[in-house]
DNA sequence: GATATTTGCTTGACCAATCAAGCTCCGGTT
DNA sequence: AACCGGAGCTTGATTGGTCAAGCAAATATC
């Protein structure tokens, strides 16, 4: 007798299901609203506050084309697009790498500084607002350790 | 004496820190890399065979392109274009609106039907892979709430 | 019942991302 | 020291989406 499991694989439970299309949902609507919020309180689109914010953290507020794509979850030439956008506005300037004349550095400027230390409190209410705000009350540690796991993508096979 | 929140608001937590970071992840690489297992398995987008999904689990496997568009979370503009190209490929067909002449039917074929059969294993197995696995022993309800409010945006002011 | 407004969808222009190709420079080989 | 393969970034072409304008049918108003 056939195993009607080998054709027809077991479906979502109800609760798998909601899960599923609630998180579909969420990761519609998340990144566009807070971009929404962003852009209409501050004139900073989404990422370009991110490559901003990262560039800051660091100790010289200087980073290499390739870090910071990857932090800022985009390609290189993803990268190098915002940051000439940034550069027109004269937040960030690019300087030739010192140890490897291939290289760039973006760097933050003082204005880019600036344009961050008025942007992130918009940036940190729209995150509450929109994201943590519904989590009061779960063990936020164990739910990033979670979403950590479900974020380390293994290659497509 | 004057407030120092009001100008610097409280710094998120390090574990909501790291939730936000996580999801912001997870929002970058799931969707990705579910469509390239689709991609790479069935030949089928992430995009058309949400669409293809929804239209299967209408009655009569036929939806104005209005309802469609809300459903796929894509504009109407975005959602003809998606139709276009199942239509190209022989999945969907459209159909002038009996009771409302400006409406158009997306149908899904014969065609549609069978390639949706195809591939819906292969987006269940994905789904699981990469995301519910790493949930196990979570209260999938009570998470699945929480995203739904999240997923509930209000607009921006 | 003619006209004005609104609705449903498509089309055109645009935009921010991607991938692939190109350019420059590095570093190891000979 | 000249070469060549590879690394770091940019540029060109394409893609999949958005918004705004357009068009046709429906509905409300006079």
């Amino acid at each position: 007798m056939p195993n009607p499991s080998a054709a027809t694989p077991q479906p979502l439970t109800p609760d798998e299901e909601s899960l599923v299309r609630a998180l579909g949902q969420v990761m519609h609507v998340l990144p566009r609203a807070i971009d929404a919020d962003m852009v209409g309180d501050r004139q900073l689109p989404l990422t370009e506050y991110t490559a901003l914010m990262n560039l800051s953290e660091t100790p010289d507020r200087r980073m290499r084309m390739n870090e910071l794509a990857a932090l800022c979850y985009l390609s290189l030439s993803g990268m190098t697009r915002t940051i000439i956008r940034l550069e027109t506005q004269g937040l960030v300037r690019r300087e030739r790498c010192e140890e490897d004349a291939r290289g760039w550095n973006a760097v933050l400027t003082d204005a880019g500084y600036a344009r961050l230390q008025e942007a992130w409190p918009s940036h940190l209410a729209a995150v509450r607002r929109r994201f943590l705000q519904h989590f009061e009350g779960f063990d936020l540690a164990q739910l990033a350790r979670a979403f950590q796991r479900a974020g380390t993508a293994e290659p497509t096979d």
